[in-house]
Order: C-alpha cells, then sequence, then structure tokens
DNA sequence: TTATTAAGTAAATGTTTATTTACTTAATAA
DNA sequence: TTATTAAGTAAATAAACATTTACTTAATAA
C-alpha cells in the first residue's frame, strides 16, 4: 500500500490557514487551496469529508488544539494568582504572535457559525474550557483572593482584552508604526488582575 | 421618474444581517439575498456597487453608525467615570442584545479582511474610534483617576469583554438555562471599572 | 516478481455564484 | 395626454464552486 505523503496533509492545513488569514474565510475553495498546495482537489478528500468538516478539524482539533497547549505551559493551578495571569498572557501572546494564521481562524471561531456550533459541542463533551484555568480560578475564589464571578465573567476578562490586543498589534505592524509592545500588554494584564482581586 | 421603494432597500439590509446571522457571511449569496427578500438580484446593484460594497457600507454605515449612536445616548464626557463606563456598557447591552443580527456583522468585522479593512480605513479618516469616549478617558487620565495606559488597551478593557459576554448572553439563550443578565454585566463592569482607576 | 491497495492525479460533473442583458413598470414634467 | 426616466423584473451569462469519476502511482505482502 502506498503510504501518506505527511508533507501534503501539513500543506493542506498550513495553505488553508494562510488564505483565511490573508483573504478571508469566505474566500476559500477547495480548488484555490488544491492549487496552492501544489495537489489535487481529490487529494483534500482523502482525509476530510468535505469542507466543513475540514474547516472544523482545522479549527478544533489543529488550532484550538495547539493553543490550548502553549497557552498552558508552566502553568499550575495552584501558582500564586497575579503570577498565573501573567503566564496565561505571555504564553498566549507569545504562541498568538508567532502564529497570525491560526490568529485568524480563532477569530472567525467567534464570528461563523459552523465553527461556533462546533466549539459549543466540543465544550458539551469535554466541559466548559481549559479545566486547569478553570480550577484556578475556583481556587482563587475560595481563597477569598478574587471576587465571586460566574465564570463567563472570568473568561471574558481574561481572554477578550488580551485577544484584542493581539489584533491590535498585528494591525500595527501592517502599519509604519507599531505601538502594542509585551509591555502594554502586561500593563494590560495588570489592570484585568487589578479588577478581579478583593 | 419612478421613485424608489424604500420598503425594498430596507429589506435588503434586513435580510442580509439576517443571513449573516444565521448562516454566517461566508453563506451569503446575491441571488439567496434577493430571493428571501422577494426581490431580483438587479434590484441590489441599484444601491450596491457589488457584493463586496453592500458589505462594507451595511458594515459600517447602517450597524456601526447605529451601535455608535445608541451607545453614546446620554453619555457626555465630563461625566464622572464609573458613571461613564456604565452608561457606555448599558447603552451597548441594550443595543446589541435588542439587534442580535446587527451584531454578528460586528463580530465579523474582527475576523473578514474586507471588513477590518474598511473599518481601518474608516478610522484613519474620522480618527480611531469614538470622539467622546477618547476625551472622557484623556480627560480622566490628567486628572488622575485612571491609570496612563495606551488608548488600545483602554479600547480592549473597555469594549472586548463586553462584547465577549453579548455573544455568551446570545448563546445561552439558544440553550436551556440562561446565565448571563444585565446584573452578570454590571459586576463585569464593576471589575474593568477597578481595574482602570489609580 | 507480482497482486493488492490506498494515495494521488487530471479532468469532468452538475450546481451555484456574481453580475448583466433585455425588457417592463410607474411615476413625473412637459 | 404622453415622452421620459429611473426603478424594477425575469432570465441569461460566464466563471467559479464543491465534489466525483476514471485513471495512475508507489509502496507492501505474498
Amino acid at each position: 500500500m502506498r503510504p501518506k505523503n505527511l508533507a501534503k496533509e501539513q500543506a493542506i492545513r498550513t495553505i488553508a490557514l494562510q488564505i483565511i488569514a490573508e483573504e478571508g474565510l469566505e474566500n476559500l475553495s477547495m480548488q484555490k487551496l488544491a492549487k496552492a498546495a501544489g495537489i489535487s482537489p481529490r487529494t483534500i478528500y482523502i482525509k476530510y469529508e468535505n469542507k466543513e468538516d475540514l474547516l472544523i478539524k482545522l479549527y478544533i482539533e489543529e488550532v484550538l488544539g495547539d493553543y490550548e497547549k502553549a497557552l498552558l505551559e508552566n502553568f499550575h493551578s495552584e501558582m500564586d494568582f497575579a503570577e498565573g495571569i501573567k503566564k496565561i498572557w505571555l504564553n498566549s501572546f507569545r504562541y498568538l504572535s508567532a502564529n497570525r494564521h491560526a490568529f485568524a481562524l480563532i477569530l472567525y471561531g467567534k464570528s461563523s457559525p459552523l465553527l461556533n456550533r462546533a466549539y459549543q459541542q466540543k465544550n458539551i463533551a469535554e466541559g466548559d474550557y481549559f479545566k486547569p484555568i478553570r480550577s484556578f480560578l475556583e481556587l482563587n475564589k475560595v481563597r477569598g483572593i478574587i471576587t465571586d464571578f460566574p465564570h463567563d465573567v472570568y473568561r471574558a476578562l481574561l481572554f477578550s482584552p488580551l485577544f484584542d490586543l493581539v489584533t491590535e498589534y498585528f494591525d500595527h505592524m501592517d502599519r509604519p508604526r507599531q505601538i502594542i509592545t509585551e509591555q502594554t500588554l502586561a500593563s494590560c494584564c495588570e489592570a484585568v488582575i487589578k479588577g478581579m482581586l478583593i
């Protein structure tokens, strides 16, 4: 039996993310992807059932999976609160700024009904969101270190300003002056920490 | 000369937003839109040059224009800081939760390169973002009430957790239990205020 | 060596796409 | 009343779309 060419599978993923980041999800077509990856359209269908399957697997398994791994590096539920939050922010920023094409698909995950639905289903199956972060917050809540908010509020405070600044970071990179730095990010992180502390 | 039927123009906008919210921007086609609006495809081209023009005008002029108006209702640059922020949050929440189809396009504004570019160009032409909010923040900064952050950080803290919670609010409405309330939002708003105060 | 089998290709499929053509309608201004 | 004109329609166009068909290739196992 002829073995799979893993470089081709990788090319499909890489080029798909590139097209999504540069031209938008609404301009990704199977033929364009195949041509840009230097393969036949049929080859995409060896691994993926159809276009929706490709997008969902790319989003859930590849992109979110990788991001989750990077996010939690050297993070532990028992860390000091401020240290833990700073670790998450720095891990996120490092990963997302080094993977701007992946970041583009993460952003689509918030707007596209297809990807959004896939994410909800994953959460129903695997639990709401990154477990170590959930228990970290729970721990600091019961210890009386942070205010008792619903988890949605913790998540909103913790991730959304960070994502917003990463977007801004890329926008500025494409223009003359670059305003957002790791230091800007750190100061925003401090504000978030302050807002959560009792 | 035959006069324009304004109801048809309105239908194009309303139905376009509905399709984007329910099926995604990537599944909006001119023919689907025309059929759903009960008009001929040609009629869309009376007002809009092409599909991109329709999307950009819908986003920049209709949706963002309306949101900006709603946002600033009864808001003044000279307001007390906490009062001002709460006003913005409540105005936003009221508008966005009453206009979920518009909100869907606002979310695409953050992911779609087409809409994102249009937004940048609007900002270059008209100034970075909502002017009264900008001067409100500037005023509170020079008065020593809030920490001196770059404006991108203010914006990230002020708007992105709010948007995140509105998304969550809609998600929960589609499922059995509704968790996010105006009160949840208010508690997140308090955390944001706390994080910004000196 | 050769039969087997999945990987992979090029080209074709039928459908959907954005946009246009050729025409009709409904109002106004003369 | 009627000529004019933009609004509007239905149907057509050509390109692009997702997916499949029919075939070839490259490895393994016998």
